[in-house]
DNA sequence: TTGTACGCGTTATCAA
DNA sequence: TTGATAACGCGTACAA
């Protein structure tokens, strides 16, 4: 029923191994043999097994997504990103998610290298900056490419907004619009962003000569519940801030929703930012202002990079962010 | 540096067989040398290759989601409901994503069998009622359960809810909250699901004597945008309706955010309510009333329909909803 | 209950 | 520029 390249190989009178040459673009095939083997290929809807070509050659044709959950929106931009790139080259991405803090975490990510034999691994965070992971990967000499990483820049190859610096803009607007008092929702310390957010966010104000108030900074877990818990906490503060900055999207949203039911009339009594993938601007109300990160663009320049030659030296690739105003945030 | 069967079969001290019977669970080992065998893998961490699996074997460990998107948290929900199913088996899973409308639709699903020998495919709507996609896995003898499929049930196994008496008992709850004017904004016709609902819609109007008004109900596609622009028409009525409900969540959450945009009160000004996997319960402000369909439990079943022995005979499971009552919907 | 020989579909090596 | 042959790591068929 499937055409094998054997099929291939005795419709277009060439040998088998003339029939690989042409589907791994190798040199030394004669430009007339390319073509009848192309045409055959085509019409017999030709398609190489990646199984056998896992175990026969230095290559699987797959890659890993290693991808933990802090949005189902972030998941889904990071898989569409990496299988945009991937599809160009005919390559398969395959989906891996973790738990962070989950202590099978090695053996999976050891499983799948050793079931899959995928050519490489693209690392969210946390574990982009996850030292037993990243060591294991270089061990066995798996390349990677990590996405935001907050250490060791040089080991590999890497893509990022400049977090602090996006932080430190969405404060600067924040203050531009009279607001002293900023709340700071972080994210889970594990996550380099969320320290290079709340860098960013304590810088700014310092160079603003505003005082840093340790009772406006609250952890959290990236999530709406996380949000919502620690806009209660500054909300119930008798000197509660007048504006909240949550270090991700989701966070904000829950911020607003606190808000929400609190009875506060929005956005005047209380300002909410946000920052992460912009999925949620016209979901919440009012409408969220927020540093939108390229995810889906991020993630095509990760399977790029994964992509590349073999040969080709380490490369960070730094993207661009954006301040997008919205409702959400009114002057004081 | 990758462990093989070959270095489990001599640290154990038998032959390659005998691993691998152990492996695949079969019959004939005795105790002693299963114990054996399992603690030489457990101290090798041996992962079989899936490649040679696929290559030797009749099955390929593997099997495929093959999921449009309605909503990057449906996408979400499936493959984490599938993945956990897989993982009792040892099975993995491939995510497969398609354009409903690509007109390479079929040529990515026949070259995904024929490159990864998948086991078996899981179909969400409308796919799940794509006929030439099921005469296509039917003639290559590839097994596949569909995912609220809306013809021929007995084609294969599959899953889903009742989606004509959850929109019906939807309807009877807005029409208790005293509400005679209620419009209906529709998913994509190629959804089956999105059918069903608008008849159940209909059918609980009509036991309640109450004249279907056509220029309430408003085609979508099941994501914000077209809930929103579906409701600034009805909402630009002259003879607007007093309740909104939406075939699914993300336009029931336009539908918030138009009404919203044109400053009504809600939910006095306005009811509305939504369909789906209240993932945006929280988000959205008032929050939604919904019926809640248990998407990663239906995914979970549908992943252990495909995982059943080949000589099981069809099954169709249905699943129960969940009426969700909250803040987005009030009595006249 | 265990082991031997072979083949799956492709790429790598080497020869022509 | 092409082709023959040996691998890759496992399951299948059959023998012991």
């Amino acid at each position: 029923m499937r055409a094998t390249i054997k099929d291939v190989s005795r419709e277009a009178g060439v040998s088998i191994k003339t029939v690989s040459r042409v589907l791994n673009n190798e040199r030394y095939v004669g430009a007339a043999t390319r073509e009848k083997v192309l045409a055959v290929v085509a019409a017999l809807n030709f398609r190489p097994s990646i199984a056998a070509r896992s175990l026969a050659g230095r290559r699987s044709w797959q890659i890993a997504l290693v991808c933990d959950n802090p949005s189902p929106h972030y998941v889904y931009e990071m898989q569409t990103g990496i299988r945009d790139r991937c599809d160009v080259d005919g390559v398969r991405m395959i989906a891996q998610p973790y738990d962070r803090g989950s202590d099978r975490l090695m053996s999976e990510i050891e499983g799948l290298i050793d079931a899959t034999h995928v050519d490489g691994l693209i690392l969210t965070p946390p574990v982009s900056d996850h030292a037993q992971v990243l060591e294991l990967l270089t061990e066995r000499g798996v390349r990677f490419v990590r996405v935001s990483p907050g250490s060791a820049p040089a080991l590999s190859s890497s893509v990022y907004i400049d977090n602090e610096s996006a932080a430190a803009e969405m404060t600067r607007y924040l203050l531009s619009l009279g607001h002293k008092r900023i709340g700071f929702i972080a994210g889970h310390r594990d996550y380099a962003t969320s320290r290079q957010r709340q860098a960013g966010y304590a810088a700014a104000l310092g160079k603003a000569g505003v005082a840093l108030d340790e009772a406006l900074v609250l952890p959290g877990d990236y999530d709406f519940a996380s949000g919502s818990a620690a806009a209660d906490r500054l909300l119930a503060l008798s000197d509660a801030p007048t504006a909240i900055f949550a270090a991700s999207d989701d966070m904000a949203a829950g911020a607003l929703a606190s808000a929400h039911r609190r009875g506060l009339s929005l956005p005047n009594d209380l300002s909410v930012a946000g920052f992460g993938d912009d999925s949620l601007a016209g979901y919440v109300w009012p409408p969220l202002t927020t540093i939108r990160q390229p995810v889906r663009k991020l993630a095509w320049e990760a399977a790029d990079l994964l992509l590349a030659p073999e040969d080709a030296p380490a490369e960070q690739r730094e993207l661009a962010y954006e301040l997008v105003v919205r409702g959400s945030t009114a002057a004081v």
